[in-house]
DNA sequence: ACTAAAGCCTGGCTGC
DNA sequence: TGCAGCCAGGCTTTAG
């Protein structure tokens, strides 16, 4: 699933291939995408914009425009972007269409609608209610041990729901989060305010370098590298997983097999023996 | 202020 | 074979 990973892959995949080009029209066929913009207005703001800049803020992908607008694109689940000639008839599930400067088009395809796209000022990004709590990139300066530290000693909560929390750490997900765990040896369950110093420290160095991992391997993404089309699943990284959906089959570090449990209604998968506490 | 749970959504799978 | 019902999960909203 679209995590950090997955994201920063699409976005430079993106970059590729529009950055330079201009929208020539914009359509936004299932209003639902986007609430906050009107199809009218959607439109109106992203007509004639020259795509200056292909970003990433979290596991949001930002394009930025020409006319000082920025259109914010969440994947959520099933959200995919896919690049095609302008006449092709859109894909199923195509909810928004950017016709371009160059005889292709780019399409927004959901399957199952929980995609979310927004059209802001540029200036006001600061101000979108999606962005504006984001904790620290994960790979800049301001993510470090002791902020890590810091944000798990405020919460009880069970480790991995706190992990999960994008406005306390950025980009984690299902997969990753329990990664991250095991790597670090961190049982899922243990509260987060209980971890130490020292295991926080140990924990914030497997946060970045299995991120950092997945983005070199190409993530759990199966792309073409010439198109921007992407299937979720068969990327390199899924064989690179060390216990996500490994349940039953045998801890690398020590043989047990690996668990799975349920936190927070979905799954979390650890080794008994390595992640003990 | 915090946490837990429901809700969003649909294709694929399970079991009758 | 058909179909009801469950499951997957990122994030927001609601309830407690």
């Amino acid at each position: 699933m679209p995590e950090l990973p997955e994201v920063e892959i699409v976005t430079r995949h993106l970059r590729a291939l529009i950055a330079g080009r201009t929208i020539v029209k914009a359509q936004l066929i299932r209003p639902g995408l986007a609430p906050e913009n009107p199809p009218r207005q959607f439109a109106a703001a992203l007509r004639n914009g020259r795509i200056d800049e292909v970003g990433r803020r979290g596991k949001h992908i930002l394009i930025h425009l020409s006319n000082a607008r920025t259109l914010v694109t969440h994947l959520r689940m099933t959200g995919r972007f896919l690049y095609v000639d302008a006449n092709d008839q859109d894909a199923p599930h195509t909810h928004a269409t950017f016709r371009l400067d160059n005889g292709k088009k780019l399409l927004f395809t959901d399957q199952r609608h929980f995609g979310m796209m927004l059209v802001a000022r540029t200036a006001e990004l600061g101000q979108v209610r999606h962005l504006s709590k984001l904790a620290p990139e994960p790979f800049s300066d301001e993510f470090t041990p002791d902020y890590l530290h810091r944000k798990l000693q405020r919460s009880d909560s069970p480790i991995k729901l706190v992990l999960l929390d994008q406005t306390k750490v950025l980009g984690l997900g299902n997969i990753y989060v329990s990664e991250a765990l095991h790597r670090a040896r961190v049982n899922p369950k243990l509260p987060a305010s209980s971890l130490s110093k020292p295991r926080a420290a140990a924990l914030h160095r497997e946060i970045v370098s299995v991120l950092a991992e997945a983005i070199a391997a190409g993530s759990t993404l199966n792309a073409n590298p010439e198109e921007v089309d992407v299937s979720y699943t068969g990327g390199a990284y899924e064989s690179m997983a060390r216990v996500y959906e490994r349940e039953g089959l045998p801890c690398y570090n020590c043989a047990t097999p690996i668990r799975r449990m349920t936190q927070g209604a979905r799954s979390t998968y650890y080794c008994p023996h390595c992640q003990r506490r």
